[in-house]
DNA sequence: TCAGTGACTGACC
DNA sequence: GGGTCAGCCACTG
């Protein structure tokens, strides 16, 4: 059903997102079937703040980097989360981003 | 309705 | 890995 907006949807898959994992916004706007809309999935990011429980921060571009870490009031906040969760975080970027990657469409076929 | 905006991505260097 | 260029599309005013 399309009661949920877009991003309704991106929410719903970046709350399944396991502890010390991360996805990119492509993979996800790829998952939901607007693949190519990957700034979509960021735009939805920049408003998840009306959201309690999400995990944006284990959401970065293809390449493992913070990008969005500039919308967490703090610079710092984001990646101290993720080390938080046993990711390493070097220079803004993710350590070994191709192991921690997350799929939703392998883990949410 | 139209134009602006953007937490991206792929191509290229 | 990182900078630049162009294409991408849902939402806002």
């Amino acid at each position: 059903m399309r009661n949920e907006s877009f991003f309704e949807k991106v929410y719903d898959v970046v709350k399944q997102i396991p502890a010390g994992r991360v996805t990119s916004y492509g993979a996800i706007a790829e998952y939901l079937g607007s693949r190519g809309s990957a700034r979509m999935v960021g735009w939805a990011m920049n408003k998840s703040h009306i959201h309690p429980d999400i995990p944006a921060h284990r959401v970065v571009n293809r390449k493992g980097m913070l990008t969005g870490k500039n919308h967490f009031g703090s610079p710092n906040i984001m990646s101290e989360l993720l080390e938080n969760e046993g990711i390493k975080v070097q220079n803004d970027r993710i350590i070994e981003f191709e192991k921690l990657f997350w799929d939703p469409g392998r883990h949410l076929h």
